[in-house]
DNA sequence: TGCTATAATAGTCAAAGTAAGTCAACTAGA
DNA sequence: TCTAGTTGACTTACTTTGACTATTATAGCA
């Protein structure tokens, strides 16, 4: 019997067919497989993760929903994966710097998203110790910059 | 299901189109919606709050009213300087994402740019322990937006 | 006129309702 | 047997309601 998990997956993918972004209920659709609740959240750690391309918003309470949003991985096939793993969990400002540089240089941010992103990560931004100074600035540089292939992908 | 307080949002922001400020009737607007009084609060409480940059005035008794009013500024520097000063070093998530919104209703900055900014004050863009968190997403977040305003000075 | 009672409003707060997240223990398939 | 998959109890977050409180205008009365 093919997983519940892989089931879950198809349907999901089925259902985002045309369109970068789909919402669900995840009660509905735990109820749909017949499955627990926090299944859902397991496929979608599993195979809705980042690094699979996606991004996973939601929100509790009364209307709350899970909204899967596919990244668009544009012009260099890989661009978004490359940068994320030459971003790591530690960068220095002057590399931070230049990733941004190349994402505008490929115009997949304009000049002021550049600033942005640059005040962001500035060293005066991060008032810590060096070293973790260059931790933080990686978590804050990744999560900017897996938002602009969301924000490419969407303006497609 | 659209949620009740999305909903009653959406109408007030509408109403608030063209003028800076209305004033509505408390039990008329529960009773159109066909909810409890007290709900009205509850969304001015989480979507028109100061950081949201609205001002709630209001009055009891016969001819009560509630009014609601957008913030205007004199001067971008003032409102620079009152942001910086809401921010302090220390902001919370939440707080972070209102002041943001605040920026994108007044078109400071783009859907995008917004978007970016969010993703650099997200909780899980730093890694650290809560309050840490907030002391390090004061800063980063004073510095986006006084690139936002530099740019807005450049743009003209 | 000046005071008081009443009606008309809005505010507050806590409880209940709704929905998603986490985590650790259990299960089953390769 | 080992790992991916599955479940359920518990936690956290957001919304809605209702009972109770506070404030203000006004009508009626002394």
């Amino acid at each position: 019997m093919a997983q519940l998990s892989d089931s879950i997956e198809r349907f999901i993918k089925d259902m985002m067919e045309d369109g970068a972004q789909i919402e669900v209920r995840r009660n509905e659709l735990a109820q749909h497989f017949g499955c627990a609740p926090s299944q859902i959240n397991y496929v979608l750690a599993t195979r809705f993760s980042v690094d699979h391309g996606y991004i996973i918003e939601s929100r509790r309470g009364g209307g709350g929903y899970i909204r899967i949003v596919r990244m668009g991985v544009n012009s260099p096939e890989n661009l978004l994966s490359a940068l994320l793993q030459r971003i790591g969990n530690s960068i220095d400002e002057d590399s931070a710097v230049a990733i941004i540089q190349n994402l505008l240089d490929r115009r997949l941010v304009t000049l002021n998203e550049a600033r942005i992103m640059r005040a962001a990560v500035a060293k005066n931004a991060l008032a810590l110790p060096v070293s973790a100074k260059d931790v933080l600035r990686a978590s804050v540089l990744s999560g900017m910059v897996r938002q602009v292939f969301q924000n490419a992908e969407e303006g497609k």
